[in-house]
DNA sequence: TAGATTGTTAATCGATTAACAATC
DNA sequence: TAGATTGTTAATCGATTAACAATC
């Protein structure tokens, strides 16, 4: 009840930790402080406390921070020490790519693709079956899917997306350049690739303001 | 000299006007009011209002904005206006589907891709030639290439993103789970697909704090 | 114990929102 | 002109940094 908010910059934060940590354990630092980790990371150190301390005290005056200790709450906090079923919208280019791209050890499990193309029907790939698409409602039902992917086309994802809050899924991982429209406990989640390539377009261009009308 | 410093946030935002300004186009609308936009898009009018100001005073009172000299003016901000030449260094599945995508519209050209696998040479991608990384250096000077899409393994990609740095690469966009060391001339613009699901997973989980050491 | 480093409060900085005079 | 809406200043809110007492 005394749960404050926490804010989307630390969150955005976190998933970094944990990368750092996680190389520290493998190669065998056992502790760390925040002034060393602030060194490596290029944050304040005050910074990394003032994170940690929005979940819990993690560490020891005097000594630090225990490396696996620390990895493991942020990994709980993340949500990545469970598994989470999965499936992909859409098996093109890009459905394919995430299809093959394993992110089982952060405990994300891809069960199935879907995908409207007939042709596709009874292929696999890596193991993952591609499904057609009147099949979504009960698979995501049985095998009790946490997340969907969206790689569809532009015009086909509120569709989907729609079919998908209906069927309580939790979270939607939105690839499509498209702001989704869904119930409010649905998660949506988006990369927004075009955007983010304008983003390194604008800091590599030098905008001239136009001229003042006289 | 009076260029004040635009923050981060400002920017992340500006494709994102840019889009939905685009579909108003689309539309044929042809004015709007902050407040309006405010409507559409769910976010205040005054940051709108604050956000196109840090760039010039594109609207006019009792009036709004024009669609199409807004459209215009944010896109020549980001620097979408003009063409940016783009080459992608890992032809793998990642490689492949960016290699797919069409990112012309917005002005990013993809001229070639960059593999190290000699089975590929010759090969090519929707017209766009693979090519061998031997043959890098000579590429980007020649081609005159701003950007490299960065989609190699882990353990293969600070070595390239040196060798860009080093033949003149104004921006990196990077794929790779791992902070770059490149010059600080050189900018680096990541998409860290891990943290992005991570940050998901987040959103769909709640933590519990670990019980107080007594 | 002395030294180190956290957890946490206070100070600062920056970003967002509100308000309103300027002006089309 | 009256009404609408911007551009911009001021007020608020939130996030980051600094400082330091608590404590291992």
């Amino acid at each position: 009840m005394e749960e404050r908010r926490i804010s989307k910059a630390v969150i955005k934060r976190l998933p970094r930790y944990y990368r750092y940590l996680g190389e520290m354990l493998n190669n065998g630092v056992e502790r760390i402080s925040s002034g060393e980790l602030s060194n490596k990371m290029q944050v304040t150190a005050s910074q990394i406390r003032q994170d940690l301390n929005n979940f819990g005290g993690f560490g020891q005056q005097g000594y630090g921070y225990n490396v696996q200790y620390l990895y493991d709450e942020i990994g709980k906090i993340l949500g990545v020490n469970t598994t989470h079923p999965m499936i992909i919208i859409g098996g093109g280019n890009f459905g394919h790519a995430l299809a093959n791209y394993d992110f089982s050890k952060n405990g994300f499990i891809t069960k199935a693709i879907f995908d409207i193309r007939p042709e596709l029907a009874g292929t696999s790939i890596r193991g993952i079956p591609v499904l057609m698409m009147d099949e979504l409602e009960e698979f995501v039902e049985e095998e009790q899917i946490e997340i969907a992917v969206l790689t569809l086309p532009k015009s086909k994802v509120q569709e989907a997306a729609t079919r998908l809050a209906a069927c309580g899924i939790k979270a939607l991982w939105n690839f499509a350049h498209l702001d989704l429209d869904v119930p409010k406990d649905v998660v949506v989640e988006n990369v927004h690739l075009v955007d983010s390539l304008m983003q390194l377009s604008y800091r590599i261009t030098s905008y001239e303001r136009p001229e003042e009308a006289e």
